[in-house]
DNA sequence: GTGAAAGCGCTAACAC
DNA sequence: GTGTTAGCGCTTTCAC
């Protein structure tokens, strides 16, 4: 029983509630030392006794730790995001930390606040930036960091700095994109751009297209989201010379493009094909179902918060490889056949 | 410039680079006194040359607060969740406080561990709770919470103890989405429920719809998700005696149920009227568009934030009025005509 | 206005 | 095994 004490319970109490110092339960706390049962079970006693509970902030002030990661997503409202953290959550948890999260809204400067603020608190940070590389980099000199963004680009690697990089490869999933709609008789993409976004992926679809002699055209959004791609579709579909094909930079675009295609009057996949990215679960459950390319999401952010706990914790683990691309082909892509006669279907 | 010190600079060597006590520094850093403004000047340029930071932790062990609540959800990947931590977080930021977030996977006893890790780093909780009442009462006497959960029934509020409690009606929820569908000449409707969770929509339902005697079939899931939904699907709707209207805890699963009933070949609403709860982002885009209930997530993000915050700093305003929840007919609910003879429409 | 001194709750050397 | 001592980085009386 607690007696009248202002705040919760402090070693103090508790050493002198089981007779011993102040260092000793620390120690049986901590298991960083033992001792006689008796000792140990008079401690353990007080401590259940009192529902004494470590100050993790004083603890900290000492060892300079806490225990906690930071992450920095730009908008927890994407599925692909929300899988991150559940990926990075189940990693914390299973090795002891604690995640501090936080949403930038799809906004840079405050991005940058939010870097500021969290950086003294955790031990190291995970974060899908939106931010300029150089930006970022100099956070990286702050506390460990690990990325999302995995950039092709050599150059732009290295002005992160020392930040850890890790996810799925940008530049081949526009290829992948791109080689397939190739393949599939197109010949006229758009591509619906996320405006402060790495190039990797339109480099990818544009390496995959331009060979094939077809057209690409890039539209911008500053909006990764649903309504981004509804208020981009007016100029993607209604402008003269129609694409036969749309790729979105992520499926919350595509879907929102699917929307508006929809009260246009369109019909997709017939009359132009739609492939987003991500995989997100609502991607199969659209009619007709979205084709895009799965980037494991929260594969991504499990192996991140794997490599920054054991940079953290001064492991040296092998960089694990991060996960290869799948094109998953739905409903809401089909071949093109322009030349072909009128031969019913197939 | 830093000299080749361990670790990031201290209030000493602002004190120091600035010829000024540690004391001056830190009330001139705080804002909590004033001084000349040549100490001033001096202290601010010190500060900004060496890039100081002020350490919330040490400063936590002193004052006893940290700046920082706690948000405990079941899915961030549900909508409805990450709507609220976005209203969360918008007023957290606001008012300058950090935000830690924790994932419990709708498992409680998860949560349970999450609450007990939080409740010493932060000093309130936001919790939408799978727990039992008087489970979560006992976190209540720790720390201040402010829970999502609005049941109509008194004695389960009082079970809550001295935790506020804000959301939209569950009762009035399911009583207005039983109105419509009575209205709408249903007969037999079938209700999945969540395991876990309050009555209160399942009781508000079944009043407005046992007064017309309409049939009420009850399906518990333990997964309000989109494969929860997917899962019960079967049940509800491959049995004898189908319904003809299907509701659902929440749209997730509202979308799993529409996705295999377009498997199995049903055609909504032609076959059955579907209505779920939340109004998701998704539920305008699905086709047909899903009729739900509008919960007002994020608003009640920022209500439950500005009553804790107002707790935890000792503001005594008055409590907010919680949103009406808000029925959205859409595409995927329609009138039944069972003894109408077939003249055309309308 | 400014500073000295005490101490928040805890850990970490180092004695014994 | 157990205790003593010092001190992490900071705030907070209380003097001057």
């Amino acid at each position: 029983m607690k007696s009248a004490s202002a705040g919760p319970p402090t070693l103090r109490h508790v050493a002198q509630a089981s007779q011993v110092s102040e260092s000793t339960v620390s120690k049986i706390v901590n298991r960083t030392k033992r001792f006689s049962p008796e000792v140990e079970r008079r401690v353990q006693a007080a401590v259940a006794e009192l529902g004494y509970t470590p100050n993790p902030h004083a603890r900290s002030v000492i060892t300079g730790r806490s225990r906690t990661i930071g992450v920095v997503v730009a908008d927890v409202l994407n599925p692909h995001f929300a899988l991150l953290i559940k990926g990075v959550g189940s990693v914390a948890r299973a090795r002891g930390y604690t995640v501090l999260l936080t949403d930038s809204d799809e906004d840079s400067d405050l991005e940058a606040e939010l870097l500021g603020t969290l950086i003294p608190r955790v031990d190291g940070l995970i974060v899908a930036p939106r931010l300029e590389a150089q930006v970022v980099a100099q956070f990286a000199r702050l506390k460990p960091l690990a990325l999302t963004a995995r950039p092709s680009d050599l150059a732009r690697r290295q002005a992160l700095g020392e930040a850890l990089t890790f996810g799925v490869d940008g530049f081949q999933t526009g290829q992948m994109i791109g080689h397939y709609l190739a393949q599939g008789g197109h010949r006229h993409v758009s591509y619906l751009h996320l405006a402060q976004a790495d190039d990797d992926r339109l480099r990818g679809l544009e390496a995959a297209l331009g060979g094939q002699g077809i057209r690409c055209t890039v539209h911008r959004s500053a909006e990764p989201s649903i309504e981004g791609g509804l208020r981009a579709a007016t100029a993607m579909l209604l402008g003269e010379d129609r694409p036969d094909a749309v790729v979105t930079y992520n499926d919350l675009m595509a879907l929102g493009v699917l929307a508006e295609a929809r009260k246009f009057g369109f019909e997709v996949p017939r009359d132009f094909s739609l492939v987003g990215v991500d995989d997100i679960p609502y991607a199969a459950l659209t009619s007709p179902p979205l084709t895009t390319v799965r980037t494991y999401s929260r594969e991504i952010g499990v192996q991140l918060a794997e490599a920054l706990l054991d940079r953290i914790e001064g492991v040296d683990r092998l960089a694990p490889t991060p996960p290869t691309p799948q094109l998953m082909v739905r409903g809401s892509s089909a071949p093109r056949q322009y030349e072909a006669a009128p031969v019913g279907r197939g």
